[in-house]
DNA sequence: GTAGGGTTAG
């Protein structure tokens, strides 16, 4: 017997413990108690495979508590939480009680599961040890709720430092800082340990102030109270914060562990600075130190955020084995940071497992990328396959992708969606939910949700504002900047784009003066707006004594602005002028020669119109192609010029028929440049943002309800001939038609548009 | 056999 005890205590590898195996089968003591229970402590040990160990326990014909209780302890080391408790059940039936050591381990790698253990406890009435109190205090202090942590708590007759410490961390666990402190002050005596559970609470609440200040105090630290507080500043972005203590920390003549290391590199990382890492990773590497997959993915990270994407990617493949979910997840994120959506998705698609932060990367990497459709595809595919529940980190991405496409009955699914499954919405998601109503026109609904929250930052009002801005709103924008006065929420560069954009749209001018004249230091971009708001009440000198007289260069923008009210107010003199700024300003955009030309023509100076459309042509400068959209059903209905592939094309064609007789019975067809006069073959490519735009105008009133709101949503400037088109239809149908050009809102009523936009 | 620190998504 000892011959062997010897022997089982060398063991290193399963090979040697397969041989001890066949060694006890030798000497038929293979399936006596004692030798099971050996046997299964080396498969947990050694980690063997489920099916060998379970072989092994099958051996003892009358498995005996210590073999349970192995066996226990092995399962629930691989996670396998069921067969935890059909072994439990199997015990039970046999009468075998397991020995009081299992369960707090039972308890502590079951996860969630580990409830059903307190249940067993107090259902057979046993009497708790001190580990297994703690263990299970410990369940609640992680999974919740705290106050039945707190219960066990206050019921122990008697509390070791250990007791104290795991609930003080299980009140930081749940963000209750006040207990935490509380239960700190109370506490009869502390350790290293409490005092690092202090400095990483205060650090995890992002209060890095607190967490210094009881760093400093702390009578002695270890290794993990120093990591504790330099991770704390890299969780918050402090990196040089972070650098500096690490420096200090070397200077004590400490050791640096791979905790360090991790918290270093994330650092280096933040401060595009790899040198720093791949030093401090050397001198671990010469203590014998190999850096583990922590460390590891760190650095793939920090290569990715520092460009070297080559570098992290051979990282990614030398792991391996080793490769964990968040390995996978880091290189994801690093394909979709360069917006490499192929190599993103090819590996998406490739993982064995995937979390929350798998799909959301994903899905965000999408979102960002443009490709908002294919973000929601994702976003569906996650929620069909049912295994995993998306977050507010999700939602927001599909949010945003919602409003970028403008598909407000997608955005209202999403948002029933947050409703349904009670994910709960932090300000970021808020705001992100007021961005996508307004994007999607819908203003009541994101002024709704602006005031039914709780809290709200300065983007919450920009987001807003900017709404409002694009919808033409100026009095809500200014009743919003008030507001925010009386709240004392200090506005930005960006508040004050959103209100004078407003203004510009609405056309209030001495509001809108006033507001400039109180911005400290204005901006390029606040000078902008001005000059658009004097271009757009008409006031053209006014707008070019500000170009003149403003501080800093004028960029194409401003003089954008100018030409178009050029254009508007029949103003040749200061329309010839800014078109030339813009010509040496962006000779590439076709718009300006377009604007400049159609200002010739609408003077009959037919030569001068011509001359600048041959301009634009020898030099090359193509109008883009465009298309608009509608949404309808869920689904994005696409139009581009002369398109015939949409199923109810047939229909679309006669809805615009249809549109152009009764346009002529009202006798809109006078003008020259009237929306549905017959264009010469060659012009029809100018003309094409007209053309995609009317089809979606017909196909909206072919689907809809007579008297129903229409919602046309497109992602071209609305031109002026589909605007007019619009305003009679709007007008002949007794029909609200809302359009969307790039960044704003026309709402049509009764032949009249709700925006001030010069038409 | 109890308690403190780690990498990824917005």
């Amino acid at each position: 017997m000892s011959h062997f005890n010897f022997i089982a205590k060398q063991i290193r590898s399963q090979n040697q413990l397969k041989q001890l195996h066949a060694q006890l089968i030798q000497n038929s003591l293979h399936n006596q108690d004692f030798w099971v229970a050996q046997l299964i402590h080396l498969c947990t040990r050694l980690h063997a495979a489920p099916r060998y160990t379970t072989q092994v326990f099958y051996l003892a014909p009358q498995p005996d508590v210590f073999v349970c209780s192995n066996m226990l302890k092995y399962h629930s080391q691989m996670g396998a939480t069921n067969e935890v408790f059909a072994l439990f059940d199997q015990m039970q039936e046999a009468n075998v009680k397991p020995v009081a050591f299992v369960y707090p381990l039972l308890i502590k790698s079951s996860g969630k599961a580990g409830i059903q253990f307190h249940a067993h406890l107090l259902k057979r009435g046993l009497n708790y040890d001190k580990y297994i109190q703690n263990a299970v205090m410990g369940f609640y202090c992680k999974y919740g709720p705290i106050e039945s942590a707190r219960e066990l708590f206050d019921m122990m007759p008697e509390r070791t430092i250990a007791d104290w410490n795991s609930i003080i961390s299980g009140y930081w666990n749940w963000g209750n800082e006040v207990e935490a402190q509380k239960l700190f002050d109370l506490m009869p005596e502390k350790n290293v340990i409490t005092w690092t559970a202090m400095v990483s609470g205060y650090a995890k609440v992002n209060d890095l102030e607190s967490a210094r200040r009881y760093f400093d105090k702390m009578p002695e630290k270890s290794t993990v109270s120093w990591n504790a507080m330099i991770s704390g500043y890299a969780h918050n972005g402090l990196a040089q914060e972070a650098i500096e203590l690490f420096n200090e920390m070397m200077s004590f003549g400490l050791t640096p562990d791979e905790t360090t290391c991790v918290a270093v590199v994330s650092s280096c990382s933040m401060l595009g600075d790899p040198g720093l890492a791949e030093s401090l990773v050397k001198r671990i590497a010469e203590k014998g130190t190999c850096p583990n997959h922590f460390v590891k993915t760190a650095l793939l990270d920090m290569y990715a955020k520092c460009g070297n994407l080559n570098m992290a990617r051979k990282i990614f493949d030398g792991l391996g084995e080793c490769r964990n979910l968040v390995t996978w997840n880091a290189m994801i994120a690093a394909y979709t940071r360069v917006g490499d959506l192929a190599s993103a998705m090819g590996l998406f698609h490739q993982m064995p497992k995937k979390n929350v932060i798998s799909w959301n990367s994903i899905i965000a990497g999408c979102s960002q990328n443009g490709e908002s459709a294919m973000a929601i595809e994702l976003f569906k595919e996650m929620i069909a396959s049912k295994d995993l529940k998306p977050d507010e980190v999700t939602m927001v991405s599909v949010i945003s992708a919602c409003g970028h496409l403008g598909a407000l009955e997608l955005g209202n699914w999403v948002a029933n969606y947050l409703t349904e499954n009670q994910i709960r919405l932090s300000i970021l998601g808020c705001n992100s939910l007021i961005f996508m109503y307004s994007k999607c026109g819908s203003m009541r609904k994101a002024r709704k949700i602006f005031e039914e929250m709780e809290n709200r930052d300065v983007i919450s009002y920009n987001t807003l504002t900017t709404g409002f801005a694009a919808y033409g709103s100026g009095a809500e924008a200014l009743e919003l900047l008030s507001k925010m006065k009386q709240e004392s929420m200090q506005p930005d560069r960006i508040t004050y784009i959103g209100i004078l954009t407003a203004c510009s749209h609405s056309g209030l001018l001495e509001e809108g003066k006033a507001v400039f004249k109180s911005i400290k230091d204005p901006d390029i971009d606040h000078y902008a707006c001005m000059v658009d708001l004097y271009s757009r009440v008409g006031k053209l000198d006014e707008a070019k004594r500000l170009i003149d007289n403003m501080p800093m260069h004028p960029h194409a923008g401003i003089y954008g602005s100018l030409l178009n009210a050029s254009r508007v107010h029949k103003r040749i003199d200061l329309g010839e002028f800014t078109a030339n700024k813009l010509f040496e300003l962006e000779p590439e955009n076709s718009g300006n020669y377009v604007l400049l030309s159609n200002i010739y023509a609408s003077a009959g100076r037919w030569e001068d119109a011509d001359r600048i459309r041959g301009l634009m042509k020898a030099g090359g400068v193509a109008k883009a192609t465009g298309w608009s959209w509608v949404e309808h059903g869920g689904k994005i209905h696409r139009f581009v010029v002369g398109d015939h592939s949409h199923k109810l094309s047939d229909d679309i064609y006669r809805v615009l028929g249809e549109m152009k007789k009764k346009m002529m019975v009202a006798g809109y067809m006078a003008d020259k440049s009237c929306v549905l006069r017959d264009v010469e073959e060659e012009e029809k490519e100018e003309m094409v943002g007209t053309h995609s735009e009317k089809l979606a105008v017909a196909f909206a009133l072919l689907i809809s309800e007579p008297g129903a709101v229409i919602r046309v949503v497109k992602n071209l400037r609305v031109c002026r001939d589909c605007h007019m088109a619009i305003k009679i239809i709007s007008h002949l149908e007794k029909r609200e038609i809302i359009v969307r050009d790039n960044n704003r809102f026309h709402c049509f009523r009764d032949g009249l548009c709700s925006c001030n936009d010069y038409w």
